[in-house]
DNA sequence: CTAATTTCGAACTATTCAGTTATATATTGT
DNA sequence: ACAATATATAACTGAATAGTTCGAAATTAG
């Protein structure tokens, strides 16, 4: 029962599609997105040129659902760091050191798909795609902090909606620095004092 | 006297050399580095194409010139709104302010040279040339915050240097969204609310 | 084994692009 | 006016590139 769909008729691909689109990610973000050639995509994907336009379709086409895997990916191991049973810093402090370690690990391949190169994509449907991923990023730092507050971690008049964006605000700014070369080790200690910053209680209205 | 060295000998040029340059920074900030073409250059600068190798050299060449030109613009700006003698709080949230204004004026050209299209140039020159201007930045910042204690805006352990960075990564974080299309609004109302943040004094140390 | 179906590999085409060259034009010096 | 010099205009060349076409190869259905 291991092929509960038959086998289908023609010539059997050459290439895993979940695979080829693996190797496609590491294509656009080593080369970005208008560095990329076609060529490049079909030396890098294992998948010969005809093949590759019949079923992945133009360079946009794969580059959108090469963001929409990374994003889920991402998303998946941002949310797994925020959300695992620990203290709040040690949530927040993980989220912001997944955002460094994920964008320092790779030589060749610095930064992060959808902070250093998507944004420059000039298409109207890649930036309505991040911009419901940066949404979605702040929402599930907000709902951390929620649950902060009935935890008793943090007061109930914690601003919690400033606090989340700002949160990736500054994962942006360390992902953006890890880019330009900036050593893994230092921007790892600045992810700790950005946890720290951003979970200090608001000034008491004075004056 | 208006022109103390003699005019040169030949025909004179038909355009501007700095006046040029100032297009050729709309040009690479409207559609990247890579997705600039030699004839975009040549359209947009007002220059023929072999003046335009003649006198400014091919594409890297005039988007490093381009580039400190506009690293100079803005440093000077940055640096007017932070050191202008005004409160603290009020310095670097027109700091913070200024990034977002700039980064969002034209509609064509969102975001910032630096931030969202120098990063993406595979290029070591580039590459340093950032890293100086992050660390000038930085450094720009916390010059003010030394002041600050000088004043006694803030307590003497304020970490100036730790806050400096979040300063400037906070702006590159709005910067960012404000490529991807965030209105000016929002993010000048986040601009106040992250200068309220990095102002936070240090938590005592407790426990 | 034969026909039908799907993919593969290689070559092809039209376009775009970077950098150069050749010729015409404008200006200074004498 | 004429030589010398520097720029402008336009056309050229070779290389890279996107997308397609066509025959060969691999597989299933009967």
């Amino acid at each position: 029962m291991i092929q509960n769909t038959a086998r289908p008729r023609g010539r059997p691909r050459s290439f895993d599609e979940r695979d080829a689109l693996e190797k496609a990610t590491q294509v656009f973000w080593s080369k970005g997105y208008d560095g990329v050639t076609i060529d490049d995509l079909v030396a890098g994907m294992g998948v010969g040129r005809p093949s590759l336009y019949a079923v992945f379709g133009d360079k946009r086409a794969i580059f959108l659902r090469v963001l929409r895997a990374y994003a889920e990916r991402k998303g998946a191991s941002a949310a797994k760091a925020l959300l695992s049973p620990q203290s709040l810093r040690d949530s927040i402090a993980d989220f912001l050191r997944y955002a460094v370690e994920s964008a320092t690990q790779k030589r060749s391949a610095r930064g992060c798909l959808m902070v250093c190169v998507a944004p420059l994509v000039n298409d109207a449907e890649v930036q309505r795609f991040l911009q419901s991923t940066v949404a979605g990023g702040a929402a599930l730092v907000e709902r951390r902090f929620r649950d902060g507050i009935s935890a008793g971690d943090i007061p109930p008049d914690f601003p919690v909606a400033t606090r989340a964006i700002q949160v990736t605000d500054l994962a942006r700014g360390l992902t953006m620095r890890a880019q330009i070369g900036t050593p893994r080790r230092t921007l790892l200690k600045e992810a700790e004092e950005a946890a720290e910053l951003v979970l200090l209680p608001r000034r008491r209205a004075s004056k």
